[in-house]
DNA sequence: CTGTTAGCGCGTTCAT
DNA sequence: ATGAACGCGCTAACAG
């Protein structure tokens, strides 16, 4: 069998204890008796067994990261974020995909409770409560990010979704278009619902009557962009202008677009939430209210980590992370020329973080490039 | 604290034994019984505790899987087969991103190793044989998948690269171009290695001579696709046609062709390993010589749960899947219109599976797309 | 049908 | 500076 540390010990001739001290630098140890025990571990090629440590802990040392869309540039880059900082402080991350499928996502919260992981940074599949109560009630520490969950207190690190929508849709109006069609993502999702305010807000104060608001539901993905694209052309008059929710609904958008021989932007302009990877070939490039990705799941690693250590206060935080406007060509707005505009590092400021009752939406923050 | 089998057993007025049979379904138990330990688990919330009983089993029926990539939908579909299959047999799967780093690789293997997965699924960063011969030192079952190892006696799943870099070079060929550069991945990959291998026999079997080989090495992602595409394009006389030895690859080399200024296929022709989906909006439309990623995933989960439960030969398998050619328009070579084809379903067939000394490379099965 | 005993591998506590 | 005993939560093997 693979040896344990008895085996060291017997072969090192001292007790299991010693060998511990070894491994895990702690108590004293003579150097005779430390090189007796390293020789033995490399003899036998002892691989401490986490498990036992676990299970004598109650600590895993391990955080579970559950998000909706692992082919999304955008969650690889949150989970970055939350696997460096994690690291950092020696913890591991167990990386989970939903698909956005509320019963693969409760699937996985039962083996990771069962696994006994120490925290939890949750992207939630739905806006249930159930989720999060569940992990509540295990007393296990948990960080809700992007969408929020009603009638549950926890800690949240989300986007200014209903800001960032209100930029898009103003620029777009500023560039005169009238009909502007916004894609959106399940109406049951809290950014999905705060973009559409946005983007109504954005019509209301431009004067707009509510008649010129189309708004369309489907899922965050390119085949939901498609899908909701196709139905917004179909319209009369057509639109000439689209706002989509997320980078992947815009990627679908395009493709519908240019399927029914339409150019973006000369025919449709296209703008949209999230950050798409420059090397991601879409072209013409998007215009888009981007999120900062990494620091999100920093932050939230950073308040689940609080948390673990008891340095949290009691109360639920809140932190809204600004986004930051790139125009490039996909509206049909951009300053100079037709190559693609690099991309713009990602702002270095905070959002407001919030205690408790006193939470405030950051709305202003959001920057523009002119 | 979290409740234990204790509580539960103290609360239904049975031993934590019956507790235990209720909750694994195993041996027996009275009605009356079962009905107070299910109200009593409902009641204080319990969680069985997965550490201790992979302690007691030493089992953790946990399978590791780790992939040098995780932002290429190649990767996260080769994934999706194995978690599919793996969870159809009562394990989980840890996923891991290495991205195409050893440091980072033999990071995970040690964590892993330790929490004692019962199997491991591994992409090799590099070629080096260190990595799976300290998985294989601790009895642990390993299947490698894509690229091969030297020096190790070790189940491999694979596709044809040879073959298929064999058949999208001679299709440009068959195009009529004479210029065609190689953009291949890092040179200590096999995959890139045989890829170039192909690419070398299409040409010479076309009585070119050898000058007529231009071979670039980079890295397996966009940027690596677009420095080797830059380099190429710098060659005098300019290359006609790309062959890159993966789809990011592709996406990178489109990138600097269109940023000169030239277009696909016009000017450059353009044709890829690995497919790309549909949505990635690439246009146009890439030729590619498809892997089963799916299947891939499948196929390296069915050799590892095969040794897990001992019902594998004690000799190395090798299975080599067959690739398929995809005809679309970067190549220039589309029977019809400008419209993207559509996704050709993967193909049922599976490779040869070959066992020991008896290894024979799958070569002819590749298809075409006349 | 149910319970008792014992041990999986490790590290804290308290001696020596 | 080193070790013995105990227990983390769970379940196989054996009573009863």
């Amino acid at each position: 069998m693979t040896p344990t540390i008895r085996d060291v010990a017997q072969r090192a001739g001292v007790a299991p204890i010693t060998v511990s001290r070894v491994v895990n630098n702690s108590g004293y140890v003579s150097q005779a008796a430390r090189q007796r025990v390293e020789a033995a571990i490399a003899d036998l090629n002892y691989v401490p067994n986490t498990l036992a440590r676990s299970l004598r802990f109650k600590k895993t040392r391990v955080l579970a990261l559950i998000v909706t869309d692992i082919t999304n540039p955008f969650w690889t880059t949150v989970a970055r974020g939350v696997e460096d900082l994690a690291n950092a402080n020696g913890f591991n991350v167990i990386l989970c995909n939903t698909d956005e499928d509320e019963a693969k996502q409760n699937d996985y919260l039962q083996v990771l409770l069962q696994k006994r992981v120490d925290g939890f940074v949750l992207v939630p599949a739905r806006s249930a409560a159930d989720p999060v109560r569940l992990i509540q009630s295990q007393k296990v520490p948990v960080v809700v990010v992007d969408r929020e969950v009603p009638g549950v207190e926890v800690d949240i690190v989300r986007s200014d979704s209903e800001g960032g929508a209100f930029q898009l849709t103003r620029h777009l109006l500023e560039l005169g278009h009238r009909h502007i069609a916004a894609l959106s993502g399940p109406e049951d999702i809290s950014t999905a619902i705060q973009r559409v305010a946005g983007y109504r807000r954005a019509l209301r104060d431009a004067g707009l009557p509510p008649s010129a608001e189309t708004v369309f539901h489907g899922s965050y993905d390119p085949e939901g962009g498609y899908a909701t694209a196709r139905a917004a052309l179909a319209l009369k008059p057509r639109p000439t202008a689209f706002f989509a929710a997320n980078n992947f609904i815009a990627v679908g958008a395009l493709r519908a677009v240019q399927e029914v021989g339409l150019r973006v932007p000369e025919d449709v302009a296209l703008v949209c939430f999230d950050d798409v990877p420059a090397w991601f070939s879409v072209d013409p490039f998007l215009t888009v209210a981007s999120q900062s990705a990494y620091q999100m799941g920093q932050q939230a690693t950073e308040l689940l980590l609080e948390r673990l250590s008891a340095h949290a206060p009691s109360q639920p935080r809140e932190v809204v992370l600004p986004v930051q406007l790139h125009i490039r060509r996909s509206s049909g707005g951009a300053l100079h020329g037709t190559s693609p505009t690099p991309s713009v590092p990602h702002t270095e400021r905070w959002g407001q973080v919030t205690i408790g009752d006193e939470r405030v939406a950051v709305r202003s923050n959001t920057t523009e490039v002119p």
